[in-house]
DNA sequence: CGACACCTTGAAACCCCTCAACGACTGTGG
DNA sequence: CCACAGTCGTTGAGGGGTTTCAAGGTGTCG
């Protein structure tokens, strides 16, 4: 995420179990941008030299690396059509959907919902509004009988309305399941 | 850019000349994602295999190539900031910035300002408002003895309360300034 | 039981949008 | 040369989505 002088704070994007972070620091140094953990987590830690020897090496994991990158700009780029464009409810869904879909990939979800560590302060500072209207755009969710979202919990109750509220286009993220897991592994 | 189904459309980001576009096409497709030309583009086109080859070449113009791709990153994120926790002024007053700052990098602009294609429009469509509040935005701009923006061009007044009122953070664009030209000559 | 973090709700204010009209400039064809 | 259309810029008034301010509610933990 990153701070403004206002105090106000946007968060760029949810790094789940397996991602990578941080694939670019060495290169392109983006100031004031930073990370913290929601949860308890385990870090592999991995050199630059290493990542950088490993982008030049023949193998499949160059080719994991270079399409996590890919991935995680093409997140990016969701993620500012929802703050530009899509209304707060819009986004709200597409946010949420997305995760759901991360986390299916990494087994830490199905279709009916998932475990969510998030507040709705986390929420608004990623989709750059107020908790305050985060809890109202979740109760018109909940009223839509679309999702419900309580005690850390994420229920999907009717995913198609959601799909169609927040035009969510799928596959973007589940493509070459294979090289997903050389990616996990590389933390390991 | 990306159009949604009620006609609005977000521009994601402005490629000038120089850069690189669609570097990850092949590898994570974003449905709906398109380009369209401004100006009269002179476009070089890089086979998928080739793209892939220069990336596993031992060369500086793979570094080149992930330091383009890192750099474009960078550059939206700043943006989903711009949108999400700036405000509309200080929105604009950022993404004027960095246009120029990169098109200074390319010889074509300078300190004062720069030539500006982009309508009204355009910038709306990038910042997630109104062409409407977008000139109230540039009016208030050129009262403050900022900016000027009339007649596609961008003429700087008072960088340095741009910079202040914006938060621009410099610097996470310019560093590596000889790889920069090997990129450029990739396309060549 | 109090402290704390988070959630919930209401009312007023504000930023930005919508709608609408007009003005400036450019190119086109008569 | 002028009428015309078209695109873009400009301005005003009113409305809506979101914020701010303020207060209370719920759950958990010491």
């Amino acid at each position: 995420y990153q701070l403004l002088a206002d105090g106000s704070r946007q968060i760029i994007n949810f790094h789940l179990p397996g991602d990578l972070l941080g694939s670019n620091f060495g290169v392109v140094p983006v100031a004031g941008t930073v990370a913290a953990t929601l949860t308890d987590c385990l870090v592999g830690r991995v050199d630059g030299s290493l990542f950088e020897q490993i982008r030049r090496s023949p193998g499949r994991l160059a080719e994991a690396l270079h399409w996590a990158s890919a991935r995680e700009k093409a997140i990016i780029q969701q993620h500012l059509v929802s703050i530009g464009r899509r209304s707060a409810l819009a986004g709200l869904a597409h946010l949420l959907l997305e995760l759901g879909e991360r986390l299916k990939l990494v087994l830490l979800a199905d279709d009916s919902g998932f475990r969510c560590p998030l507040t709705q302060e986390h929420l608004a500072d990623a989709l750059g509004l107020t908790p305050i209207h985060i809890n109202r755009m979740l109760r018109e969710l909940r009223r839509m009988e679309a999702l419900t979202f309580r005690r850390g919990f994420v229920h999907f109750h009717d995913r198609d309305k959601l799909v169609r509220l927040a035009e969510y286009e799928t596959g973007c993220l589940e493509p070459l399941s294979g090289k997903r897991r050389v990616a996990a592994a590389a933390l390991a």
